[in-house]
DNA sequence: CATGAATGAGGTTTCATTCAT
DNA sequence: TATGAATGAAACCTCATTCAT
């Protein structure tokens, strides 16, 4: 990937600096996940990176920051994804089914943070406590205007029923973020695959007007 | 009601206890939804409740059973008004549309501690730095059966589209879940009735079978 | 007993007023007993004496009042009797052992409030949180130089050892605080009257010159 | 000292580490002896130290924990001397000799605090608003059985009176701790050496057979 | 860049005391 | 006198952040 390539040109201490970032990055996304941000204390990321403090302190200049750092990976690893294997499908059904399966994977690399992430994608609730990063309400409103386009052309062409686009999208987005709090509760047994079929089927059969 | 009446039997003395009792409730309502749990503090809600912080503390033990009391005085609300206004509905398509309007209207009246309460509740998402009150979970539980008995009537009487009913209280969930956030991010002009009978119409075209 | 007469004289109004003064004396001694002086809080001797905590700022001005005045009941109740019973006997072994029984059956009565009190008899500690009143130090000096006196007699006279009369003070106030705590500890099984006299013979064996 | 050994062979930030951690055990038995434990604040301590409130909760969790290290260190330290210094003398007479001397010197060395200190060691009075250490009780019990064992071996060698053992160390216990809060009230002129003969010689004199 | 001891503002909670009824 | 809700100063403790090494 070009990221990678890109990394692997840079000198040896430019490399491990980033090396480094990553590591404090997911150590973060782990504690987070574990106690939320308010109850994650910088001192208990530093144990699980296995840095002192004060070395966080020189790849972030804050904790809020960090947070920020941690969720932007994941919203911006979520829409590249979404770029590159959403919106480059031609038939409505078959974007929407794609943005389906992307969420769930999301969501399943992620585990426990993803409950907050989801919070900061279209649907999901803001948190008082934390005023989230402008990159992520952009990443939020791209979101919402290409899932709603998607809709758009689902409807235009007559694949799609009747419905105000933009309600599609909430509606789809409301419908996974519960499912996905459904499934955290119950430690689902259910393997990856079945479930997006799953929700696939319950909300294609819904819009899509030659289902009926 | 019969409650009102029982506070109006009370002695002064108790009435006013209660009644300083509600206002200390209602000033951390409007201090949890403003800054959150963490970001509240005690003092800023003893201020708003015009009351020393001690006094805070001789109706509530610390600020944390405060917050479930804030939190349980509207789940309780709106539990007492579902079995009273949709439990008591035959019709299922009707039931699903009285609780519609009923979770609409709760939240119009709490409006941005509702957010709050809405992870409470059936299709929300649990705030990790927070333990809910068991009787939390209870009620949690309880919607979750009812809501999901009226789907069950609903299909097996051959009204509803033939869907898990579980699923379709998820997905009731979530869509309102969505709309609500949706709303509350764009500080909506349209009236309450008119939101109501939107994901009404969205949602029973979608799971009756007579509209198909 | 002429303290008792001088209540029945009274008008009722005033009889009602003692007796609820001493009621209130009681549940503090018990409370301040069990949790020492600072862990034992007003709020706590108030429900003990089944009386709101005004009540008790009707009867004394402070938390450090109170204390002392429970104090002062048990040492001027010690005095009392210590001047009656012991200081009424010529003959010094006679008055030692009598002093002996006096404060072993003091602290029978007071029993874990005793504790306290010692503290601030003759070879007691003084608690540093506390500075006990004027007059619990006027019946300090004046037990130590009354028992000192009775030693001395007994010196003079040929039945003690010869020893600096202070010291004997010294010496048997601190070896009955040291079987006091030690039974105490050890929830003493012996009655009362044994250990008077295991601690009289014990000490007496000591100092009588005719026992060597 | 080995102990002393040890720590000139660390690394000078460790050296550093407990030196700190020293000096704030310093200050707080300052500031303990000062006002005892409940009047005692942290801040206080803190200031005595030269240090930050929040450096004191670097070294201990709690101000109960850091009551507890002045308190055993000194415990320690006394135990130490007794095992070292009392326990390997052969002859009984000696052996309460050098209990006496030990004892009065740690009163010497540790001034005021030596009162609350006392309280904790045999023949004191257990405060009730704090739980002791379990390895201060251990000490305690340690104690009393050693001095205890040197009596009986006293006794039963006839060296000593034929008193039950565990008296005589009840009675030692208690008529130093009285001489001690004697002389601590009286900032006594007279000179270490001499308070500690003139209690040996009283007790000794009392329990020696051939002084008889 | 890595370290981790030091900092101190700020949060929660307690409780002696007051005062209107 | 009796009541007990209201008060608010003051205590303990946490933890994000800094900085000298």
């Amino acid at each position: 990937m070009s990221t990678e390539e890109a990394v692997q040109a840079l000198p040896r201490k430019e490399r491990e600096r980033l090396a480094h970032r990553r590591e404090i990055l997911e150590a973060a996304e782990r504690v987070f996940a574990r106690n939320g941000y308010h109850m994650a204390t910088v001192e208990e990321i530093a144990q699980e990176a296995e840095f002192a403090v004060g070395t966080l302190y020189n790849f972030f200049k804050s904790k809020e920051e960090l947070y920020e750092q941690v969720l932007m990976g994941i919203v911006d690893e979520f829409m590249a994804d979404f770029r590159e294997r959403v919106l480059t499908i031609e038939d409505p059904a078959e974007a929407i089914g794609a943005t389906i399966e992307l969420r769930l994977r999301l969501f399943e690399k992620h585990r426990s943070f993803a409950r907050v992430v989801i919070e900061a994608l279209p649907g999901g609730h803001v948190d008082h406590s934390m005023v989230l990063p402008k990159s992520c309400d952009a990443a939020y409103e791209e979101g919402m205007r290409a899932v709603t386009g998607i809709f758009e052309r689902g409807v235009r062409s007559g694949a799609f029923i009747e419905v105000e686009p933009l309600y599609l999208t909430l509606a789809l987005a409301g419908i996974m973020s519960a499912f996905l709090a459904y499934w955290a509760r119950c430690e689902p047994s259910e393997p990856l695959g079945d479930r997006v079929e799953k929700i696939k089927k319950l909300f294609l059969a819904w819009i899509r007007r030659d289902k009926c």
